[in-house]
DNA sequence: TACTACATCTCGCAT
DNA sequence: ATGCGAGGTGTAGTA
């Protein structure tokens, strides 16, 4: 197949809203945001049915480049230097790839039914729950007030009292805690202080570790931590059976 | 092609280091750091040359599911209620998935040879960079101190001193600031006093625009804003012509 | 290795 | 639309 009869069957994909998928040569331009260059190497370029267009190296986990969907997408034949090629733009908003492709290896488009919504858990929001449903986790007096604190200063994940009185602002992350997590609780801190006009909060960073710093930092703060696992999750049993492939040792 | 021989095909694609890619019809689940469930729907799988294994729904710019290189991959028939399918496990690390693939649409693999490194400007280096031979662009009498010494006192940006003697810490953003700029902000100006001893030690934040909230924090940190464009990097000229042909207006 | 911060971050959620 | 924070964040740079 030339460049022009794929050119045809790009175009027919893409109105037809089917996936479309082609392996081939390419050099690519970006301009945007950022912009970058790519020189010439064997690539795979995925054009979404929703005008997503993905770029990806055979190596790596992250697209090369990418445009945000819908991008408007352009074919052209061009023919430089005694060669021909086929010209690729992608275009949404400010955001423009510009491909140079000189050679097909691959081309594949069909129309893909989805629709379904992945069911995600482990997010920290269970893990402030777990903390809700069980506040001695974070100290014996503990005693949560409400839920999230949602003010336009960022979200509390948990908010309560000590048995002194003294309000507590916790703060959970699902792995360890460095000086971003510190300077996010101390900014919590501070506004209930200033928004309350009461003296007595403290800050407490509830997490499965942190980092040195940002133990001496929370330290400096009058705030602490306090060692808290993540929701324990049902491990799925790992399937051991001889006959199975294996690749990539 | 039934199952069988797709496992075949699949098992020599992966040997022979092969980008391999298939639109079928699939559930999967992940374990790992977290844990998800999609119910059957239509996807593309791609397991790339390093071992990276990518899934994506027809829409959307993200993989709904992946696990990083090198990943190994098992491929195995199963039977299951009078049906077969093809089992696909990829696991890296704690993290693994399980793919149930009840049809194949295609499958395409091809040994691609790239290596070439994406060259890219529009940084946030590239704006402090500007910062310290402009800098001007701060303030008339702000000298930046060299950038062996920036490195010395660890991540900020730009450092420098006022006419008045005052130290200066420059944090920039490329994009409007927020309230985490501030606070990112708040601590280099904290850590050079402390590490210096000295009290006249301000904040200047360096970005194209700034939120509401972080302004009035930034105040009440005794610290300021400065209005600074991003460097101008060279606009592509757009392509204008129409014979090109135009999808996802 | 651990830690820190950027990213063409992306994404969802709430105002 | 904007602001804010999480993310199975990923990735690079540095100590």
């Amino acid at each position: 197949m030339n460049f022009e009869e794929y050119i045809g069957q790009l175009q027919q994909s893409l109105q037809r809203g089917e996936l479309t998928t082609f392996f081939c040569h390419c050099s690519i331009q970006y301009s945007g945001r950022a912009e970058s260059y790519l020189d010439f190497g064997d690539r795979i370029i995925i054009i979404k049915q929703d005008g997503t267009v993905l770029i990806h190296q055979p190596e790596g986990g992250m697209p090369i480049n990418y445009i945000k969907a819908p991008a408007k997408c352009e074919f052209e034949l061009q023919r430089e230097e005694e060669q021909e090629l086929l010209f690729f733009q992608a275009t949404s908003g400010n955001d423009q790839i510009q491909v140079h492709i000189t050679e097909i290896y691959h081309y594949y488009a069909q129309r893909l039914i989805d629709g379904k919504k992945q069911d995600l858990s482990g997010k920290e929001s269970e893990m402030s729950d777990m903390l809700r449903e069980q506040p001695e986790l974070i100290s014996p007096d503990f005693k949560p007030l409400s839920r999230e604190e949602h003010t336009k200063y960022g979200f509390i994940d948990v908010f309560g009292h000590l048995g002194d009185g003294t309000l507590a602002v916790i703060e959970c992350k699902r792995y360890t805690a460095g000086l971003s997590a510190v300077s996010q609780l101390r900014r919590y801190v501070e506004k209930i202080k200033s928004a309350k006009g009461i003296t007595k909060v403290t800050g407490i960073l509830a997490a499965p570790a942190i980092t040195a710093n940002a133990l001496e930092m929370l330290h400096n703060f009058q705030c602490s931590f306090k060692q808290v696992d993540p929701p324990k999750r049902h491990i799925r049993k790992k399937r051991e059976q001889q006959k199975i492939q294996q690749f990539f040792s």
